[in-house]
DNA sequence: GTTAAATATTGACTAAGCGTCATTTTATTG
DNA sequence: CAATAAAATGACGCTTAGTCAATATTTAAC
Protein backbone atom coordinates (compact mmCIF):
# COMPACT_ATOMS: atom_id res chain seq x y z
CA UNK A 1 0.00 0.00 0.00
CA UNK A 2 1.40 3.42 -0.88
CA UNK A 3 -0.24 5.19 1.84
CA UNK A 4 1.75 3.14 4.70
CA UNK A 5 4.99 3.39 3.04
CA UNK A 6 4.69 7.10 2.99
CA UNK A 7 3.93 6.94 6.03
CA UNK A 8 6.71 4.82 7.44
CA UNK A 9 9.04 7.58 5.42
CA UNK A 10 7.64 10.28 7.26
CA UNK A 11 7.60 8.52 10.57
CA UNK A 12 11.66 7.53 10.14
CA UNK A 13 12.63 11.12 9.06
CA UNK A 14 10.59 12.31 12.06
CA UNK A 15 13.28 9.84 14.33
CA UNK A 16 15.82 10.75 12.69
CA UNK A 17 15.02 14.45 13.56
CA UNK A 18 14.21 13.36 17.25
CA UNK A 19 17.40 12.43 17.34
CA UNK A 20 19.53 15.13 15.62
CA UNK A 21 17.83 18.05 17.91
CA UNK A 22 18.99 15.57 20.99
CA UNK A 23 22.39 15.70 19.77
CA UNK A 24 22.49 19.20 18.91
CA UNK A 25 20.94 19.91 22.55
CA UNK A 26 23.36 17.85 24.22
CA UNK A 27 26.11 19.74 22.72
CA UNK A 28 24.65 22.99 23.41
CA UNK A 29 23.24 22.64 26.67
CA UNK A 30 24.61 19.15 28.14
CA UNK A 31 23.44 16.36 29.49
CA UNK A 32 21.92 17.85 32.67
CA UNK A 33 20.18 20.40 31.20
CA UNK A 34 18.88 18.13 28.20
CA UNK A 35 15.26 17.37 28.73
CA UNK A 36 11.79 16.44 26.75
CA UNK A 37 10.16 19.66 26.85
CA UNK A 38 12.93 21.39 25.32
CA UNK A 39 13.27 18.64 22.90
CA UNK A 40 9.46 18.16 21.74
CA UNK A 41 9.68 22.30 21.99
CA UNK A 42 12.45 22.74 19.37
CA UNK A 43 11.03 19.27 17.04
CA UNK A 44 7.96 21.45 17.25
CA UNK A 45 6.40 18.37 18.18
CA UNK A 46 4.66 17.43 21.58
CA UNK A 47 5.80 15.23 24.23
CA UNK A 48 3.48 12.64 23.52
CA UNK A 49 4.75 12.47 20.22
CA UNK A 50 8.32 12.22 21.23
CA UNK A 51 7.29 9.21 23.24
CA UNK A 52 5.48 7.65 20.41
CA UNK A 53 9.30 6.85 19.44
CA UNK A 54 11.12 6.46 21.86
CA UNK A 55 10.15 5.01 25.39
CA UNK A 56 12.41 7.57 28.03
CA UNK A 57 14.94 9.75 27.38
CA UNK A 58 17.64 7.33 27.90
CA UNK A 59 16.91 5.40 24.73
CA UNK A 60 17.10 8.54 22.91
CA UNK A 61 21.01 9.11 24.06
CA UNK A 62 21.16 5.03 23.48
CA UNK A 63 19.92 5.57 19.37
CA UNK A 64 21.95 8.96 19.45
CA UNK A 65 24.68 7.16 20.23
CA UNK A 66 24.50 3.61 18.40
CA UNK A 67 23.85 6.03 15.33
CA UNK A 68 27.04 7.46 15.49
CA UNK A 69 28.41 4.27 16.35
CA UNK A 70 27.35 2.76 12.60
CA UNK A 71 28.53 5.73 10.99
CA UNK A 72 31.91 5.29 12.72
CA UNK A 73 32.35 1.67 11.34
CA UNK A 74 31.72 3.18 7.87
CA UNK A 75 34.87 4.58 8.32
CA UNK A 76 36.47 1.91 10.27
CA UNK A 77 35.40 -0.18 6.62
CA UNK A 78 37.05 2.60 4.32
CA UNK A 79 40.04 2.81 5.98
CA UNK A 80 40.79 -1.16 5.90
CA UNK A 81 39.50 -1.49 2.51
CA UNK A 82 42.76 1.03 1.54
CA UNK A 83 45.04 -0.62 -0.99
CA UNK A 84 48.42 -1.07 0.85
CA UNK A 85 50.05 -3.33 3.46
CA UNK A 86 47.96 -4.50 6.79
CA UNK A 87 49.77 -1.74 8.93
CA UNK A 88 49.36 0.70 6.40
CA UNK A 89 45.75 -0.28 6.22
CA UNK A 90 45.43 -0.16 10.38
CA UNK A 91 46.70 3.47 10.02
CA UNK A 92 44.07 4.55 7.61
CA UNK A 93 41.07 2.90 10.27
CA UNK A 94 42.76 4.97 12.82
CA UNK A 95 42.85 7.97 10.59
CA UNK A 96 39.46 7.26 9.59
CA UNK A 97 38.31 7.21 13.22
CA UNK A 98 40.31 10.38 14.13
CA UNK A 99 38.15 12.12 11.33
CA UNK A 100 34.80 10.28 12.42
CA UNK A 101 35.49 11.69 16.01
CA UNK A 102 36.53 15.50 14.68
CA UNK A 103 33.43 15.49 12.37
CA UNK A 104 31.11 14.24 15.37
CA UNK A 105 32.09 15.84 18.43
CA UNK A 106 28.49 14.73 19.85
CA UNK A 107 29.63 11.03 19.70
CA UNK A 108 32.53 10.91 22.97
CA UNK A 109 29.59 13.07 24.70
CA UNK A 110 27.10 10.50 24.02
CA UNK A 111 29.31 7.38 24.41
CA UNK A 112 30.42 8.98 28.10
CA UNK A 113 26.36 8.76 29.36
CA UNK A 114 26.07 5.21 27.28
CA UNK A 115 28.87 3.72 28.53
CA UNK A 116 27.45 4.09 32.12
CA UNK A 117 25.61 0.84 32.83
CA UNK A 118 22.90 2.68 34.83
CA UNK A 119 21.52 4.68 31.59
CA UNK A 120 22.06 1.71 29.12
CA UNK A 121 19.84 -0.49 30.96
CA UNK A 122 17.01 2.25 30.86
CA UNK A 123 17.12 1.31 27.15
CA UNK A 124 14.95 -1.37 25.43
CA UNK A 125 16.84 -4.96 25.62
CA UNK A 126 16.32 -4.07 21.33
CA UNK A 127 18.59 -1.01 20.99
CA UNK A 128 21.30 -2.60 23.62
CA UNK A 129 21.46 -5.61 21.58
CA UNK A 130 21.54 -3.51 18.22
CA UNK A 131 24.28 -1.57 20.19
CA UNK A 132 25.98 -4.53 20.93
CA UNK A 133 26.11 -5.47 17.49
CA UNK A 134 27.24 -2.96 16.46
CA UNK A 135 30.69 -2.74 18.64
CA UNK A 136 30.98 -6.46 17.62
CA UNK A 137 31.30 -5.29 13.65
CA UNK A 138 33.17 -2.60 14.49
CA UNK A 139 35.98 -4.69 16.33
CA UNK A 140 35.61 -7.14 13.62
CA UNK A 141 36.84 -4.70 10.82
CA UNK A 142 39.77 -3.90 13.41
CA UNK A 143 40.75 -7.76 14.17
CA UNK A 144 40.33 -8.55 10.09
CA UNK A 145 43.02 -6.69 9.36
CA UNK A 146 45.02 -7.88 12.21
CA UNK A 147 44.49 -11.07 11.00
CA UNK A 148 45.70 -10.36 7.17
CA UNK A 149 48.57 -8.86 8.72
CA UNK A 150 49.34 -12.51 10.85
CA UNK A 151 48.56 -14.74 7.78
CA UNK A 152 50.88 -12.59 4.96
CA UNK A 153 53.23 -13.47 7.77
CA UNK A 154 54.24 -9.15 8.93
CA UNK A 155 53.31 -9.94 12.01
CA UNK A 156 54.32 -13.11 14.42
CA UNK A 157 51.95 -13.13 17.30
CA UNK A 158 53.16 -14.20 20.88
CA UNK A 159 52.06 -17.33 22.39
CA UNK A 160 48.71 -16.82 23.33
CA UNK A 161 48.00 -13.11 22.00
CA UNK A 162 44.96 -12.85 19.74
CA UNK A 163 43.91 -10.21 17.21
CA UNK A 164 41.20 -9.52 18.95
CA UNK A 165 43.63 -8.81 22.43
CA UNK A 166 45.76 -6.66 20.19
CA UNK A 167 42.47 -4.84 18.80
CA UNK A 168 41.44 -4.32 22.40
CA UNK A 169 44.93 -2.47 22.86
CA UNK A 170 44.52 0.02 20.12
CA UNK A 171 41.01 0.16 20.90
CA UNK A 172 40.81 1.00 24.40
CA UNK A 173 44.22 3.37 23.74
CA UNK A 174 42.12 5.16 20.89
CA UNK A 175 39.31 5.00 23.46
CA UNK A 176 41.07 6.52 26.52
CA UNK A 177 42.70 9.26 24.36
CA UNK A 178 39.53 10.36 23.08
CA UNK A 179 37.90 10.36 26.38
CA UNK A 180 40.20 12.86 27.89
CA UNK A 181 40.06 14.85 24.65
CA UNK A 182 36.39 15.21 24.63
CA UNK A 183 36.43 15.94 27.91
CA UNK A 184 37.12 19.12 30.04
CA UNK A 185 40.63 17.08 31.32
CA UNK A 186 43.23 20.40 30.71
CA UNK A 187 45.87 18.29 29.02
CA UNK A 188 48.51 21.05 28.45
CA UNK A 189 48.21 21.33 32.38
CA UNK A 190 49.31 17.65 32.29
CA UNK A 191 52.18 18.30 30.12
CA UNK A 192 50.69 17.04 26.58
CA UNK A 193 50.23 19.63 24.06
CA UNK A 194 49.84 17.68 21.01
CA UNK A 195 47.64 14.84 22.06
CA UNK A 196 46.44 13.68 18.55
CA UNK A 197 50.82 13.44 18.04
CA UNK A 198 50.93 11.62 21.40
CA UNK A 199 48.31 9.57 19.61
CA UNK A 200 49.88 8.48 16.91
CA UNK A 201 53.21 8.23 18.56
CA UNK A 202 51.87 5.47 20.81
CA UNK A 203 50.01 3.58 18.38
CA UNK A 204 53.40 3.09 16.48
CA UNK A 205 55.07 2.12 19.53
CA UNK A 206 52.19 -0.52 19.97
CA UNK A 207 52.71 -1.69 16.21
CA UNK A 208 56.29 -1.53 16.68
CA UNK A 209 56.46 -3.70 19.89
CA UNK A 210 54.30 -6.42 18.55
CA UNK A 211 56.84 -6.26 15.79
CA UNK A 212 54.53 -5.68 13.11
CA UNK A 213 56.46 -5.04 9.92
CA UNK A 214 57.08 -2.87 8.12
CA UNK A 215 58.51 -0.99 11.55
CA UNK A 216 58.02 2.86 11.87
CA UNK A 217 61.48 3.73 10.81
CA UNK A 218 60.86 1.07 7.91
CA UNK A 219 58.66 3.33 5.80
CA UNK A 220 57.67 7.04 5.74
CA UNK A 221 54.00 6.78 7.48
CA UNK A 222 54.17 10.28 6.97
CA UNK A 223 54.03 9.46 3.72
CA UNK A 224 51.47 7.09 4.16
CA UNK A 225 49.04 9.07 6.41
CA UNK A 226 49.45 12.38 3.55
CA UNK A 227 48.25 9.82 1.09
CA UNK A 228 45.38 8.41 3.15
CA UNK A 229 44.11 11.59 3.55
CA UNK A 230 43.78 12.31 -0.70
CA UNK A 231 43.31 8.42 -1.26
CA UNK A 232 40.17 7.82 1.10
CA UNK A 233 39.32 10.35 2.76
CA UNK A 234 39.91 13.05 0.43
CA UNK A 235 36.17 15.28 1.32
CA UNK A 236 36.66 14.32 5.30
CA UNK A 237 40.04 15.75 5.49
CA UNK A 238 39.36 19.00 3.45
CA UNK A 239 36.42 19.64 5.57
CA UNK A 240 38.42 18.93 8.83
CA UNK A 241 41.30 21.12 7.53
CA UNK A 242 43.97 18.70 7.51
CA UNK A 243 45.46 19.58 3.76
CA UNK B 1 39.40 25.84 71.87
CA UNK B 2 39.10 21.61 72.30
CA UNK B 3 35.21 22.33 71.40
CA UNK B 4 35.68 23.97 68.11
CA UNK B 5 38.29 20.86 67.51
CA UNK B 6 36.23 17.88 67.91
CA UNK B 7 33.19 19.91 65.96
CA UNK B 8 35.38 20.00 63.23
CA UNK B 9 36.28 16.39 63.76
CA UNK B 10 32.86 15.33 63.84
CA UNK B 11 31.98 18.01 60.50
CA UNK B 12 34.91 15.71 58.39
CA UNK B 13 33.59 12.30 60.15
CA UNK B 14 30.21 12.99 58.77
CA UNK B 15 31.34 14.24 55.39
CA UNK B 16 33.45 10.94 55.08
CA UNK B 17 30.14 9.33 55.92
CA UNK B 18 27.96 10.94 53.40
CA UNK B 19 30.72 10.32 50.50
CA UNK B 20 30.94 6.55 51.48
CA UNK B 21 26.82 6.49 51.55
CA UNK B 22 26.89 7.90 48.19
CA UNK B 23 29.39 5.35 46.80
CA UNK B 24 27.65 2.34 48.59
CA UNK B 25 24.43 3.58 46.96
CA UNK B 26 26.24 4.34 43.14
CA UNK B 27 27.31 0.90 43.03
CA UNK B 28 23.51 -0.91 44.82
CA UNK B 29 21.49 1.49 42.77
CA UNK B 30 23.03 3.20 39.54
CA UNK B 31 23.42 6.46 39.20
CA UNK B 32 19.42 7.29 37.78
CA UNK B 33 18.45 6.13 40.96
CA UNK B 34 20.74 7.94 42.93
CA UNK B 35 19.55 10.76 45.45
CA UNK B 36 19.59 13.35 47.72
CA UNK B 37 16.42 11.74 49.69
CA UNK B 38 17.91 8.37 50.11
CA UNK B 39 21.37 9.61 50.94
CA UNK B 40 19.85 11.18 53.74
CA UNK B 41 17.87 8.32 54.78
CA UNK B 42 20.72 6.35 55.05
CA UNK B 43 22.85 8.23 56.51
CA UNK B 44 20.27 9.73 59.17
CA UNK B 45 20.83 12.61 58.52
CA UNK B 46 17.92 15.39 57.02
CA UNK B 47 18.52 16.78 53.98
CA UNK B 48 19.26 20.05 55.32
CA UNK B 49 22.49 18.58 56.66
CA UNK B 50 23.68 16.98 54.05
CA UNK B 51 23.54 20.72 51.80
CA UNK B 52 25.53 21.55 54.68
CA UNK B 53 28.49 19.88 53.54
CA UNK B 54 27.86 20.06 49.48
CA UNK B 55 26.35 22.37 47.17
CA UNK B 56 24.64 19.66 45.21
CA UNK B 57 24.39 16.26 44.21
CA UNK B 58 27.21 16.64 41.38
CA UNK B 59 29.46 18.80 44.42
CA UNK B 60 29.22 14.58 46.39
CA UNK B 61 29.84 12.26 43.35
CA UNK B 62 32.70 14.56 42.07
CA UNK B 63 34.03 15.01 45.62
CA UNK B 64 33.81 10.44 45.71
CA UNK B 65 35.70 10.58 42.61
CA UNK B 66 38.48 13.00 43.89
CA UNK B 67 38.98 11.18 47.06
CA UNK B 68 39.26 7.67 45.11
CA UNK B 69 41.68 9.58 42.63
CA UNK B 70 43.84 10.47 45.92
CA UNK B 71 44.07 7.27 46.72
CA UNK B 72 44.88 5.53 43.43
CA UNK B 73 47.97 8.22 43.33
CA UNK B 74 48.93 6.28 46.24
CA UNK B 75 48.63 3.22 44.44
CA UNK B 76 51.00 4.77 41.96
CA UNK B 77 53.20 5.62 44.50
CA UNK B 78 53.82 2.71 46.21
CA UNK B 79 54.69 0.98 42.88
CA UNK B 80 56.95 3.62 41.68
CA UNK B 81 59.40 3.55 44.67
CA UNK B 82 59.63 -0.02 44.00
CA UNK B 83 63.71 -1.24 44.33
CA UNK B 84 64.31 -2.27 40.45
CA UNK B 85 65.55 -0.85 37.25
CA UNK B 86 62.28 1.93 36.02
CA UNK B 87 60.76 -0.54 33.42
CA UNK B 88 59.73 -2.68 36.66
CA UNK B 89 58.99 -0.20 38.93
CA UNK B 90 56.17 0.93 35.90
CA UNK B 91 54.98 -2.17 35.74
CA UNK B 92 54.77 -1.99 39.81
CA UNK B 93 52.87 1.09 39.21
CA UNK B 94 50.54 -0.41 36.38
CA UNK B 95 49.86 -3.30 38.62
CA UNK B 96 49.60 -0.72 41.63
CA UNK B 97 46.95 0.88 39.87
CA UNK B 98 44.92 -2.39 38.97
CA UNK B 99 44.88 -3.28 42.55
CA UNK B 100 43.25 -0.06 42.91
CA UNK B 101 40.93 -0.55 40.44
CA UNK B 102 39.67 -4.08 41.72
CA UNK B 103 39.41 -2.83 45.17
CA UNK B 104 37.62 0.19 44.58
CA UNK B 105 34.85 -0.88 41.73
CA UNK B 106 33.00 2.63 42.59
CA UNK B 107 35.86 4.56 41.60
CA UNK B 108 35.37 4.56 37.25
CA UNK B 109 31.44 3.91 37.93
CA UNK B 110 32.34 7.70 39.82
CA UNK B 111 35.05 8.28 36.40
CA UNK B 112 32.35 7.86 33.90
CA UNK B 113 30.42 10.68 35.45
CA UNK B 114 32.36 13.37 36.52
CA UNK B 115 34.63 12.92 32.94
CA UNK B 116 30.93 14.06 31.87
CA UNK B 117 31.75 18.07 31.75
CA UNK B 118 28.36 18.86 32.21
CA UNK B 119 28.36 17.14 35.99
CA UNK B 120 31.81 18.19 36.55
CA UNK B 121 30.85 21.50 35.69
CA UNK B 122 28.38 21.95 38.50
CA UNK B 123 30.68 21.06 41.12
CA UNK B 124 32.77 24.19 42.83
CA UNK B 125 35.74 25.32 41.54
CA UNK B 126 37.66 24.71 44.53
CA UNK B 127 36.87 21.10 43.83
CA UNK B 128 37.61 21.46 40.27
CA UNK B 129 41.04 22.68 40.81
CA UNK B 130 41.83 20.26 43.64
CA UNK B 131 40.44 17.17 40.96
CA UNK B 132 42.61 18.79 38.18
CA UNK B 133 45.63 19.05 40.65
CA UNK B 134 45.15 15.52 41.70
CA UNK B 135 45.03 14.27 37.54
CA UNK B 136 48.44 16.47 37.62
CA UNK B 137 50.46 14.71 40.68
CA UNK B 138 49.36 11.51 39.80
CA UNK B 139 50.23 11.74 36.17
CA UNK B 140 53.56 13.05 37.44
CA UNK B 141 54.74 10.27 39.57
CA UNK B 142 54.43 7.98 35.74
CA UNK B 143 56.26 10.89 33.42
CA UNK B 144 58.93 10.63 36.75
CA UNK B 145 59.18 7.64 36.54
CA UNK B 146 59.83 6.98 32.45
CA UNK B 147 61.87 10.23 33.26
CA UNK B 148 64.06 7.91 35.36
CA UNK B 149 64.33 5.90 32.37
CA UNK B 150 65.15 8.62 30.23
CA UNK B 151 68.14 9.31 32.49
CA UNK B 152 69.80 5.83 33.28
CA UNK B 153 70.08 5.58 29.03
CA UNK B 154 67.21 2.71 29.57
CA UNK B 155 65.29 4.35 27.11
CA UNK B 156 65.83 6.86 23.91
CA UNK B 157 62.66 8.71 23.21
CA UNK B 158 62.16 10.15 19.54
CA UNK B 159 62.95 13.13 18.71
CA UNK B 160 59.72 15.17 20.01
CA UNK B 161 58.20 12.63 21.79
CA UNK B 162 58.03 14.15 25.90
CA UNK B 163 57.80 11.65 28.81
CA UNK B 164 54.51 13.20 29.35
CA UNK B 165 53.10 11.50 26.28
CA UNK B 166 54.42 8.45 26.47
CA UNK B 167 52.95 8.59 30.04
CA UNK B 168 49.57 9.49 28.31
CA UNK B 169 49.78 6.43 26.16
CA UNK B 170 50.05 4.35 28.87
CA UNK B 171 47.46 6.78 30.63
CA UNK B 172 44.60 6.68 27.86
CA UNK B 173 45.24 2.94 27.34
CA UNK B 174 44.40 1.73 30.56
CA UNK B 175 41.57 3.93 31.16
CA UNK B 176 40.11 3.09 28.12
CA UNK B 177 40.17 -0.60 28.91
CA UNK B 178 39.32 -0.03 32.48
CA UNK B 179 36.08 1.62 31.55
CA UNK B 180 35.32 -0.94 29.48
CA UNK B 181 35.30 -3.33 31.93
CA UNK B 182 33.94 -1.44 34.26
CA UNK B 183 31.21 -1.15 32.05
CA UNK B 184 28.61 -3.42 30.60
CA UNK B 185 30.41 -4.10 27.46
CA UNK B 186 30.17 -7.96 26.59
CA UNK B 187 33.89 -8.44 26.33
CA UNK B 188 33.77 -12.08 25.64
CA UNK B 189 31.02 -11.34 22.65
CA UNK B 190 34.18 -8.91 21.43
CA UNK B 191 36.88 -12.00 21.71
CA UNK B 192 38.69 -10.76 24.45
CA UNK B 193 38.42 -13.39 27.18
CA UNK B 194 41.06 -12.45 29.64
CA UNK B 195 41.36 -8.44 29.27
CA UNK B 196 43.77 -7.91 32.16
CA UNK B 197 46.00 -10.53 29.98
CA UNK B 198 45.51 -8.02 27.37
CA UNK B 199 46.23 -5.42 29.23
CA UNK B 200 49.06 -6.60 30.34
CA UNK B 201 50.22 -7.91 26.65
CA UNK B 202 49.29 -4.59 24.92
CA UNK B 203 51.55 -2.53 27.80
CA UNK B 204 54.51 -4.68 27.15
CA UNK B 205 54.15 -4.53 23.54
CA UNK B 206 53.92 -0.12 23.85
CA UNK B 207 57.50 -0.18 26.23
CA UNK B 208 58.63 -2.34 24.04
CA UNK B 209 57.98 -0.50 20.73
CA UNK B 210 59.62 2.71 22.40
CA UNK B 211 62.76 0.43 22.76
CA UNK B 212 62.47 0.70 26.76
CA UNK B 213 65.24 -1.92 28.53
CA UNK B 214 64.90 -4.47 30.00
CA UNK B 215 62.39 -5.54 26.96
CA UNK B 216 59.79 -7.97 27.62
CA UNK B 217 62.10 -10.90 26.10
CA UNK B 218 65.42 -9.70 27.87
CA UNK B 219 64.03 -10.36 31.60
CA UNK B 220 61.21 -12.29 33.27
CA UNK B 221 58.18 -9.87 33.55
CA UNK B 222 56.43 -12.27 35.37
CA UNK B 223 58.93 -12.96 38.07
CA UNK B 224 58.78 -9.36 38.54
CA UNK B 225 54.72 -9.33 38.89
CA UNK B 226 55.08 -12.09 41.27
CA UNK B 227 57.81 -9.82 43.25
CA UNK B 228 55.89 -6.71 42.99
CA UNK B 229 52.98 -8.75 44.57
CA UNK B 230 54.82 -10.07 47.32
CA UNK B 231 56.85 -6.94 48.16
CA UNK B 232 55.57 -3.99 47.29
CA UNK B 233 51.43 -4.97 47.62
CA UNK B 234 51.62 -8.05 49.87
CA UNK B 235 48.16 -6.93 51.85
CA UNK B 236 46.24 -5.58 48.30
CA UNK B 237 47.17 -8.86 46.26
CA UNK B 238 45.98 -11.72 49.01
CA UNK B 239 43.02 -9.43 49.54
CA UNK B 240 42.39 -9.65 45.82
CA UNK B 241 43.20 -12.96 45.77
CA UNK B 242 46.20 -13.23 43.67
CA UNK B 243 48.76 -15.21 45.40
C1' DG C 1 -19.05 14.47 -0.99
C1' DT C 2 -20.25 12.84 3.44
C1' DT C 3 -19.66 10.14 7.28
C1' DA C 4 -17.78 6.53 10.17
C1' DA C 5 -13.71 4.25 11.81
C1' DA C 6 -8.97 4.30 12.58
C1' DT C 7 -4.92 6.64 13.56
C1' DA C 8 -2.06 10.37 15.18
C1' DT C 9 -1.33 14.33 18.15
C1' DT C 10 -1.81 16.96 22.02
C1' DG C 11 -0.86 19.10 26.58
C1' DA C 12 -2.86 19.02 31.24
C1' DC C 13 -1.79 16.12 34.92
C1' DT C 14 0.73 12.98 38.35
C1' DA C 15 4.74 11.62 40.62
C1' DA C 16 9.32 12.28 42.01
C1' DG C 17 13.40 14.60 42.99
C1' DC C 18 16.42 18.82 43.73
C1' DG C 19 17.43 22.53 46.47
C1' DT C 20 15.63 26.28 50.05
C1' DC C 21 14.65 28.30 54.28
C1' DA C 22 11.62 29.37 58.25
C1' DT C 23 11.17 26.80 62.30
C1' DT C 24 12.72 23.78 65.89
C1' DT C 25 16.21 21.49 68.45
C1' DT C 26 20.60 21.20 70.58
C1' DA C 27 24.82 23.13 72.39
C1' DT C 28 27.45 26.81 74.49
C1' DT C 29 28.28 30.54 77.45
C1' DG C 30 27.78 33.97 81.25
C1' DC D 1 19.46 28.51 84.73
C1' DA D 2 18.52 31.73 81.24
C1' DA D 3 20.10 33.84 76.98
C1' DT D 4 22.33 33.30 72.95
C1' DA D 5 24.54 30.97 69.23
C1' DA D 6 24.92 27.01 66.16
C1' DA D 7 23.08 22.99 64.00
C1' DA D 8 19.47 20.16 62.19
C1' DT D 9 15.12 19.57 60.28
C1' DG D 10 11.53 18.56 56.79
C1' DA D 11 7.64 20.92 54.49
C1' DC D 12 7.50 23.53 50.45
C1' DG D 13 8.35 25.55 45.74
C1' DC D 14 9.87 24.43 41.33
C1' DT D 15 11.34 21.64 37.52
C1' DT D 16 10.96 17.55 34.74
C1' DA D 17 9.93 12.57 33.34
C1' DG D 18 6.36 10.05 31.74
C1' DT D 19 0.91 9.12 31.17
C1' DC D 20 -3.43 9.25 29.13
C1' DA D 21 -8.07 11.07 28.20
C1' DA D 22 -9.53 14.29 24.96
C1' DT D 23 -9.00 16.25 20.37
C1' DA D 24 -7.68 16.51 15.63
C1' DT D 25 -6.44 14.42 11.37
C1' DT D 26 -6.31 10.90 7.96
C1' DT D 27 -8.18 6.99 5.61
C1' DA D 28 -11.82 4.10 3.92
C1' DA D 29 -16.52 3.14 2.82
C1' DC D 30 -20.56 4.20 0.61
Amino acid sequence: MAVSERKKREYAQREDLIINTARKLLLDVGYLDLNMDRIAEVTEYSKGTIYQHFSCKEEILVAMFFESAEKSGKFLLRGSNMQGAPRERMVAMALGYDLFVGLNPDHFKARLLVQNESILRKASPTLQRKLEGSNQHNMSIVSGVLRDGVTEGHVQLKEGITPEEVAFGLWTGALGAYVLISSEVNLNALGVTDPKKAIWANMHALLDGFGWRPLSNELDYLETRARIFREVFPQESTQMGIA
